[in-house]
DNA sequence: ACCTGAACACCGTTCAAGT
DNA sequence: ACCTGAACACCGTTCAAGT
């Protein structure tokens, strides 16, 4: 038996998926977690605190089913980015919660964030000892790709990357554009 | 004197920008316009569809102000980019609602975004006929680098790109890190 | 054709009270 | 410590009227 704090989660990640941010009222959490109205005002702050904890536990989730054991870094790193496009289509709301919205600072989920921060790093340091990166601050160049994916998912979205019928490009497909372009000898 | 509609407009502008999407309230409009809280219905569907012709006058507003006369095609191209990050920094509210929502869809707007989209890619025609972008599928070249600049404002808004105190990235950074990968002999 | 005022069904948040 | 029910101040939208 989950304690309400968890239920509560549990009926704002339900809404969530259901019908989209906007479907994610105090009123019908509260009914679905089979409490009052204003239960909710226990254990969060205000509904928007209530919003960056499913973040928080959405992020957490999301990190346990990074792809993992491919053969070369350079794999590893592209599993990465792939994992990261096709999570924002097939969960949209989900990713505009997690990637959106940081109005209200929560502690979990900035330190959800800055793990997934870390490692991705880290895979990048590793793809430019295997050769597969061009050399530099990793950071940076952490960053560059980071910026490539999430903008590709986010222009994927609202629908503004298949301009016309013909220039069909996924968000997969620019990512691999991108580590083409920076890939040994600019080959 | 404006007409109602553009008075609409106008309130609802100054309240996106006083305090963001969730300060315009049809009520409010109503009241800065000079009507009652309910003559917006007269003239737009909904409350989402009078945030879409908000954002279809702010698309045009911006491309007008596309930055003109650039030395040389690659001065042009990264001038367009960098105006972009600049004008998503200065104006979050605005950056977001015009790039943000199309659950409704506007013609205007689309036709906005077309448009916008139709010279960014003449951009990049002229960039590769100058030697500074690599060949191939201008459309593809160019949605490459529309999303890494999205994306770069997007996660610099969101604080998500000034990890640790010393990668410290600007947009506009990304943005030149792109360009020099893409550019001649990958220098 | 455009606008108004009242009304309806919501919503987040607060508060006094209960166990 | 946790929960409830009533209440407050909003909100988008609709509708019967007005000019």
């Amino acid at each position: 038996v989950p304690d309400t704090r968890t239920a509560l989660l549990d009926a704002a990640t339900r809404l969530l998926d259901g019908g989209g941010v906007e479907a994610v009222t105090l009123r019908e959490v509260g009914r679905l977690a089979g409490v009052s109205h204003n239960a909710p005002y226990k254990h969060f702050a205000s509904k928007e605190a209530l919003l960056a904890a499913v973040a928080a536990r959405l992020l957490e989730e999301r990190r346990a089913e990074v792809p993992d054991g491919a053969p070369t870094p350079a794999a590893a790193l592209r599993a990465t980015l792939v994992a990261y496009t096709a999570w924002a289509l097939r969960h949209p709301v989900r990713f505009k919660l997690v990637f959106g919205r940081w109005s209200i600072d929560s502690p979990e989920l900035a330190a959800a964030a800055h793990a997934a921060h870390e490692s991705f790093v880290a895979l990048v340091v590793d793809a430019q000892a295997a050769g597969a990166l061009p050399p530099g601050d990793p950071v940076r160049l952490a960053a560059l790709l980071r910026a490539l994916t999430h903008g590709a998912a986010d222009l994927a979205l609202a629908g503004h990357l298949a301009a016309d019928g013909k220039g069909h490009a996924d968000p997969q497909d620019l990512v691999d554009d991108l580590l083409h372009h920076l890939g040994p000898a600019g080959s």
